[in-house]
DNA sequence: ATTTTATGATACTTAATAGCTATCAATAAT
DNA sequence: ATTATTGATAGCTATTAAGTATCATAAAAT
């Protein structure tokens, strides 16, 4: 039995004609006359009682048109779903965003076990800064993203990684301060290197509050729009800056000092965010393992 | 889309190898690649992901695969119960037993508007004896037997068509009876003609029964099968007998008296029987429609 | 009663396609 | 680096669905 049988077959239950049922499918009356044959020799059932003058079907026939009905429906909606599912789970790819600020040293180690659970995963990596990611993420272009609070979206969910305090950066000459009124005096004059406020304005507004409880406003001179830039600058004497503490491991083997501001309550959230409404498998993968670790 | 490429992807998505899948469909591997290719560009989705050593369901995939096994279940029953039907319902034929002694007018009449509602419907006609009915009917020989009460069968439906009170036949004389009495007189030294015992016991007894309410026992010296016989001996003077009351008119044209028997309360119920569980729908519109005139 | 028309079945031919063989490219194990 | 295994591809064969022509017969028309 195939598909086409059950097609036929409801064909000329309808029209109770086989020559108008025929014209209906587009193929001409004898084949027709013989799936239906071949369906009734398979079933071992008369559907149809005929004669060259009339169709009727036999009350067997009348219960498998409406079985077929419901078979048929029941074919249609599981190809609904599977077409929802395919567009929804199914991109064979994990889109990761992240900030260049933060130092995931764990990320290509899971990346790697993706791979063993998703052999087939493509997975993409984007660096961005945060208000780009959210944007990204709320239009699907992005998976999941690695990025700092706040996150104002009520499409997305977003999960808390780690808070990370400040660091201030200034290349390396081997002066000790011996408090924070030292410190303040030793940058508040220097040319500051920082993110652009366009890039991440949350971000800015957090340097202007930790200069502003130090005592000054701060010079920025360099404005840049990465991470390793800023290092770049500072490492190179163009200027100081105020980082995040987790950087500090990644920049260990540059010229440059790192006085952690312990004093100043200021820090960032550094969060997972992603659509609730994303199936793909890779992603909730992504999620329950990066958090557990 | 055709069944075989449901039941191709059932196979690939248990074996999770081409290969195994085609031997387990006693096919090559080539022409199951293919089949499946041709599922998932009808379906628009990828339900296999694979390279040269390893084959996963995407999540569309899985989804489809426990949907396809529904539809099949579904498929499966609607075959089922379609061929149960087949073989409850659709006969195409109506037996219909009846006893000879049952004068029905009408049932030319209703057999042919039977073959306006079911132009394919074959009607069988049976001449048999209640008990012979019986047992036709329970066995699924009969469709609907025309017979006599009682019928002693917790398997079969039973309707009443009418009461038939008895009267007496006697040969052609241009005699009155003026009251019952003179009747008695008249036939209780005749030989009596009826059905022999083992043909029709109830009715047997009955004779006796009325026989002795007017006062004798009848001396039964023959003894036929069919009441047409009866009417034939007692028309050619062989003796008397007595009979139901509808017959009477059957046989207006014989030189026959009919005596009716007012004042003896014996009569016989003449009902419809069949079996509850037969779903033939030529039998329902036939009691339905018998009962109606 | 006879003729005409319409219809499903049948016999045979053509065209589409499922399946086969041979082979390739790529992966993973040795 | 080599070998074995596997799904994909190309081209051919065999099966079968679909088409054409025709028949037999029931119902309608005359």
């Amino acid at each position: 039995m195939e598909i086409r049988h059950l097609l036929y077959f409801k064909a000329v239950a309808e029209h109770l004609h086989f020559r108008n049922a025929a014209a209906s499918l587009f193929i001409s009356q004898p084949p027709l006359s013989r799936q239906i044959r071949e369906l009734e020799e398979e079933l071992g059932v008369q559907l149809f009682l005929r004669n060259n003058k009339r169709v009727v079907l036999t009350e067997a026939g009348k219960y498998f048109a409406t079985s077929v009905d419901t078979i048929f429906a029941q074919l249609e909606e599981s190809k609904n779903i599977t077409r929802q599912i395919h567009l929804a789970a199914d991109s064979g790819e994990l889109k990761i965003g992240y900030t260049s600020s933060v130092y995931q040293p764990h990320l290509a180690e899971i990346l790697k076990a993706l791979r063993q659970v998703f052999p087939f995963i493509k997975t993409s990596l984007y660096e961005r800064p945060t208000i780009k990611q959210i944007e990204a993420l709320e239009q699907g272009k992005l998976d999941v993203g690695i990025l700092r609070a706040p996150v104002h979206s009520d499409k997305l969910e977003v999960q808390t990684l780690f808070f990370d305090p400040f660091m201030v950066v200034v290349p390396s000459a081997g002066k000790k301060f011996n408090n924070i009124g030292e410190l303040a005096d030793f940058i508040k004059d220097k040319p500051f290197i920082f993110f652009n406020k366009e890039y991440a304005p949350h971000y800015y507004d957090k340097l202007v509050e930790i200069c502003h409880r130090l005592g000054f406003k701060p010079d920025i001179t360099h404005e840049v729009n990465n991470v390793h830039s800023i290092v770049q600058l500072v490492e190179a004497g163009l200027g100081v800056s105020i980082l995040p503490l987790s950087l500090k491991q990644q920049y260990a083997n540059l010229q440059l000092s790192f006085i952690e501001l312990k004093d100043i309550p200021v820090n960032t959230e550094v969060v997972l965010a992603y659509k609730k409404s994303n199936l793909n498998a890779a992603l909730k993968w992504f999620i329950k393992n990066y958090n557990s670790k």
